[in-house]
Order: structure tokens, then sequence, then C-alpha cells
DNA sequence: TCGCAATTGATAATGATTATCAATGATAGC
DNA sequence: GCTATCATTGATAATCATTATCAATTGCGA
């Protein structure tokens, strides 16, 4: 379990007691799956890798805490046409991703020309802005390779 | 029906008859409202509009239209997590959005800034871009003075 | 240790979208 | 203009992700 994982997983844990809620071996266990994993995993991908230790998860379990974890301001879902979204419990805050639409692969680039955009658009329209999303969507190399494109 | 109306509308057309697809009355008037609406009307928005001259019009009709009018690349889809996608036939290239959380109003900010990101994003990670999607999340000025927010 | 509210697992319900299919209609070629 | 053909329509069922419901269980403070 990396560093940052840890860190993750802490938190998580500390505004859930914030919270008051209650600490739940499959609610614990959920938060640091979404702490430990870089591929951006979907509610699916979390239930299946968790019915080893918990044979008898529900996955409404999983959506159950995945929003929770969500609303606790720990986990950022990004939300996909025509498939299930996915979630990072690592970066908990808007970020740029890069999506495979080949392979469904998201990483998150490095984007140094981002600025301050979110300022700008309040100065323009007044909206209050709460958040963004600012996705890129192609072809990863290994899928290039595969396809020939 | 404003210049960039009939403009949009014609470029739809044209793209249709170059596919070699049927001018159908329903897929053609689908085509008008994509045009014409400058709220980002969703499928149902576009359905509801079109009850008054063709009565007896099937959302499925909409759908499979819209579907079609996106592949030709003449209208951009901006889906939301929990809520009915909506289309955008007026620029029908990828373009930032605000979403207004509480009254479901989307417009398009003017956006300085935007710079070259695709080329960056290219360049950092490898993939091949296809598209990308910025959209900023949050209250309008007429729904932040109703909640006083 | 007890009691209660929160949580779980199972399952049904929802809502948007997609697929299916028989009947209809647009259009190219004569 | 007429016709054959193939796309398209409307109706409807199916799908898929997500959310709601509810009885049984369990964390946790008093």
């Amino acid at each position: 379990m990396s560093l940052l994982a840890k860190k993750r997983s802490a938190a998580m844990a500390a505004k859930l007691k914030d919270s008051g809620l209650k600490a739940t071996p499959q609610r614990l266990a959920i938060m640091r799956v979404l702490a430990e994993s870089k591929g951006h995993p979907s509610v699916d991908d979390i239930y299946r890798r968790l019915q080893r230790r918990f044979p008898g998860i529900s996955p409404a379990t999983v959506y159950r805490n995945i929003m929770l974890i969500k609303s606790l301001g720990e986990a950022v879902e990004i939300s996909l046409a025509g498939s299930a979204s996915r979630y990072d419990g690592r970066k908990p805050y808007p970020h740029p991703h890069i999506v495979c639409v080949e392979c469904g692969n998201i990483l998150d680039p490095e984007l140094a020309s981002l600025g301050d955009m979110t300022r700008e658009v309040t100065a323009a329209s007044g909206f209050e802005i709460k958040s963004f999303r600012l996705d890129f969507f192609g072809v990863c190399p290994a899928c290039r390779k595969k396809s020939g494109s």
C-alpha cells in the first residue's frame, strides 16, 4: 500500500468519523479500494474486487457507499455516456482525464495550461461555479497499435 | 428563424443528402429544432416540441435521428450524470458549457484561455485525441437570487 | 451490556436509451 | 408518373446503470 493510498484512506476515514456515520467493514474496505486504485474503477470493478473478502457483499452497498464518499468530498465521479461511471478517490477534486474510447482506460494528464478558467467563467457568466470537468477522449497508444490507426 | 439557424439547418440537410439516407419530414423537423434551439434541448424537449406538427411521432424516432445527426458530425451531445443528455446543433464541435445544477439551464461561455490543450494532451500522452468536453457546474444568477445563496 | 439508529443484502423500481419488427413511405430508375 | 426496394417510422419490449424499499443485522454510545 503506497503512501498516497494510506493518506487518502486515512483522510476518508477521518471524514467519515466527523460525519458521525458508522465505520462498517464494507465501508472501510470500499474506501481502501478507492484509495488504492489508480485505474479509476467502476462500481462493478470495486464490487468484484471486494467479493474475495466479503463473499456476500451487495452491489447496492457499493453504490451507497460510493455515493456517501462522494458526498463527503473524498472521491470524484467521472460519468461517461453509455457506460458505468468511474471513480477517483486519489484526487478528490476536479481535474482533467484522458479516456481511451477503445479499451476504457482512464489516466490523468499533466496539463500546464489549465490556468484559472473557473474564475474567468465566473466573471463572465455570473454563475457560482461549484465544479468542472475536463475530459479528453481518444485512442491510447496500445489501442492505436492494435487497430493500426 | 435566425440566420444561424438557417445555416445550420442547411448544413445538416446537406450532410444528410451526402449520406444517401432519406429526407423524412420527421427527420428534417428534428434537424430544424436542433438548429433553432439555443437552450440545449433534451430528446424529450424535442419530442414534445414536435408533437404539434407530428401528433403521432415516437420518442424512438427522435432518439434515432439525434443519433444519426450526431454521427454526421452535425450535433454534439452533452451527457449529464443523473439526467437525460442534452444536444447542441448550433455549434457541432467540442466547446465549453456552463450547467446550472438548480434549473438545468445550459449556456456557452466565451472562454479566451482555452488555448490548445488538445495538442498539449496529445503530446504528453501519446493518445490520438478525438474530442473533449469542458463543462462547468454551478448556480446561475437567477437561481442564486431564488435560493438566496 | 443494551438499545437504537444506521447499515446491509436482496430485490424491486426507475429512467434513459437501444433493439426489434411489422407497416409505411421516400426515391431512384424506368 | 409508376413501381420496386430499401430505409424509416411507430409501437413496444429489452437493456443497463442506478436508486429505492424493507426486513434483518450490527456498530457504537450511554
